[in-house]
DNA sequence: AGTCTGTTTTAAAAAATTGTAAATTAATTA
DNA sequence: TAATTAATTTACAATTTTTTAAAACAGACT
């Protein structure tokens, strides 16, 4: 369940990061251990975990400065994460939060905090262990990893474009999505097409399922609703 | 910019009550406070604050009690919640995330710290302006993330001129808006309309509703009383 | 009452947005 | 490469929203 949540712990003291990961390992989460920020900011590229909790005080690179080169990384924009810092260190939590952390936590560490702690975190984030592959509404059922949907039962078959398109709508169902924000996730930015291919598309995912599931808001855009 | 985004304090004490809203107020916050859960409550669904800062210990019911019953309520569901606590009550950590709280403040309060921490929960959670997508006015309610508003409810569908005049009136309501003011938040800068066709939309308004929530200040503009 | 100023109401014109079928182009597969 | 399928564009119809215009209304003031 929680197996793929990887967590990424940033820290030079061979203790620290030993105690750390035995916490955060017993709770199911996959632990990958890093002693310096340059190598910090290589897996953190690489594996691309949920959260890095990264030590503030490190020789070399600090933990201020490698969070800032983190928040540099467009693929590392989303990830939570979080300092690790001496109690008396104030200082650390101003720029700390400016450098673009989430959290901090406090050292001495409890496991009891850190582990609840790391829980709201990921939490608070919708981060969850289940990498639900399956979205299930009613008659509709989409298999995301095998690109399949099944309406009352039966195969349907979406294109890609359309997969896609039907996947955005239905992830937030009752949210609206604009044009621009439909062309910026399905279409992906910079890519121009036509004013009405979205519009073509609404209509086959229309004709799939039925015409009552995509509602139009005219003049806003989009909406999926069961 | 900064000037919408409103934070609730809440702390039976009336010095940090008054130590906090002077350096938020300072920083440019619109400041509420209450010096119980109950009125928290009342004032949050009322208010629909961007954050909400919640002392742990308060006599009848207490801060971590207080945050469970406004995670409750869905118009809150997004707001960001941080506790106050004494630096050593380490219980109040746990139980506190575990209540749905985003972050904790820990006293004494030190100004400096108490403002980069408010800046940096808001700037996480994305917070510049209003970006509640819910709002609750007793009978109606607006969501705007699906464009949908029900009135006693019961759906009733606006378009886009409409929802956004509604949208901008119920966002203070009382306050009266000059036609200059409607003109420039629902049509945008450089767009010239006669003066009709705001009378008209709020004539809209009122047909989809009930003729009493809009008021004419004559002379002056209109305002949205509930 | 008459006049002025500003608002409300209606109806209709104008503009914007979306739906659809068919044609075209691009991409994929046999 | 031909055949097939998917994606996009076109051109127009249908629909909805927005704006304008004009008449009626309301209150304040002479």
């Amino acid at each position: 369940m929680k197996d793929n949540i990887k967590i990424l712990v940033v820290d030079d003291e061979e203790d620290i990061l030993e105690f750390l990961s035995y916490n955060l390992r017993a709770e199911g989460y996959d632990v990958i251990v890093a002693d310096n920020g340059v190598l910090a900011i290589e897996l953190a590229k690489q594996q691309q975990p949920s959260l890095i909790i990264l030590d503030v005080q490190m020789p070399d690179m600090d933990g201020i400065t490698t969070c800032e080169k983190i928040r540099e990384i467009p693929s590392l924009k989303e990830t939570v994460v979080s300092f690790l810092t001496a109690r008396s260190e104030d200082y650390s939590q101003i720029a700390g939060f400016e450098a673009g952390a989430d959290d901090y936590i406090t050292k001495p560490i409890r496991p009891k905090v850190l582990v609840s702690r790391v829980k709201a975190l990921l939490k608070r984030r919708g981060i969850t262990q289940d990498t639900n592959s399956i979205i299930e509404l009613g008659d509709i059922v989409i298999d995301k990893e095998k690109h399949l949907t099944t309406y009352k039962g039966q195969e349907v078959i979406f294109a890609k474009k359309e997969f896609k398109l039907l996947k955005l709508l239905i992830s937030k169902p009752g949210k609206v999505f604009t044009r621009e924000e439909i062309l910026e996730k399905v279409w992906g930015s910079g890519i121009i097409v036509g004013d009405r291919t979205i519009d073509v598309h609404i209509r086959k995912l229309r004709e799939k399922l039925a015409d009552h599931y995509v509602k139009t808001v005219k003049g806003v855009g989009y909406k999926f609703e069961y």
